[in-house]
DNA sequence: TGTCAATTGTCAGCGGCTGTCACTAGCCTC
DNA sequence: GAGGCTAGTGACAGCCGCTGACAATTGACA
């Protein structure tokens, strides 16, 4: 059992999360001041800066909280599976169990609403890459880790976390872009984007 | 023949362009101020701010160039080459004749330091894979034209260039890192890397 | 040389973010 | 259950990036 404290700040970090997001997805990131978040929650600016480092850090929980678990879902596929196909398969998992994670600070449709603001706010798309390539080095060490193989030495790891996590960006921004934002859709995309890998590699697009 | 007035603004920009990248690589991105960079060219604040939309830009504008250069060596290449082996020599030829794209502004040896300075401070690097993507939607539409195929409806263009880049980065990275901050070094790591792609998709790692 | 337009400096101000310090409220002990 | 202790907060001051507005300066061109 926590104690009252633990469970007040709790309930505060909560609110001034629950503001943000949903002030960021009417108004915009950029139009929405952090002392109107903090105001909404009516605590002082300063306070908003001591849970969260930044508005920025506001803006990507969401995420933050979905990358953790597919990091974990990497981590817990079976080990004979092929390097890429773990990737594949952690990746749909998370998508498939988006649900759960999210759902205890904020409605999925909240989020998936939030995905767009990233992927539309020019800063906020810059930081949500910067922390991407910091999961690529932690997923390239898990990868090689599973297949007994030095991170620095061979240079396989990386490369595949690159390309995997660069299609994957892909599928993010076409799904954005697109008109259905439902969850069928980014799974339906992530594979058919996925399965080009292969093609796009090949020669010459024109005889194929 | 320009203008004197044109020379001047010219002459301002490019100052203001040398002492901020100057200011940048010896005592670091952050720990410079916008007005410390004015006064070392004794224009007032605001001018910089005419000049760069922000000290980000100032920071990337090397960068930038070389970008453009690679864009141009891309669209460049003859029609015949495969997609990828069109950009695996449009990066190369970049990296040998970077030299004279550069060295106008300032001596290669400062863009080589900058580019450490943007690989090690967070703000930066995000806005560089920001820029980053942003091109490879260009570099997809130039791929698409050159093969004849519709970006929207056929996805190997953008998975092409996602993959391709993805590998720059890891290379970049991995350049950065290292103890060899030639150019000579990144040449042999984009070879390296670049040739790490098919290997990397492959099933399983443990029997190749 | 005088007029016009482009460039610049100055000033005021906003928003993100941080340090400091006093104050409050939960916690823990006697 | 009264006391001290400490985590959490508010209030204030201040830095820095950045912008708008307006006045002053400087080159262009007749």
């Amino acid at each position: 059992m926590e104690t009252l404290r633990e469970r007040k700040k709790q309930r505060t970090r909560e609110a001034l999360l629950r503001s943000a997001l949903e002030l960021f997805t009417t108004q915009g990131y950029e139009q929405t001041t952090v002392d109107e978040i903090a105001e909404a929650v009516d605590v002082s600016q300063r306070t908003f800066f001591r849970y969260f480092a930044g508005k920025e850090e506001a803006a990507l929980a969401l995420t933050e909280m979905t990358v953790a678990r597919f990091v974990e879902a990497v981590r817990a596929r079976p080990p004979h599976e092929a390097p890429m196909e773990a990737l594949r398969q952690a990746v749909l998992e998370g998508w498939y169990s988006i649900n759960e994670v999210v759902e205890s600070v904020a409605p999925i449709e909240l989020y998936l609403r939030m995905c767009r603001v990233i992927e539309s706010t020019p800063v906020l798309l810059a930081a949500h890459l910067r922390r991407s390539v910091e999961i690529e080095e932690t997923i390239a060490q898990v990868l090689a880790e599973r297949e007994g193989l030095d991170v620095d030495a061979d240079p396989r790891p990386r490369v595949a976390v690159a390309v995997f996590s660069s299609v994957m960006r892909v599928t993010e921004r076409q799904w954005s872009l697109g008109e259905d934002f439902s969850l069928e859709a980014i799974r339906a995309l992530t594979s058919r984007y996925l399965d080009q890998v292969g093609p796009a590699l090949l020669g010459n697009w024109r005889t194929a």
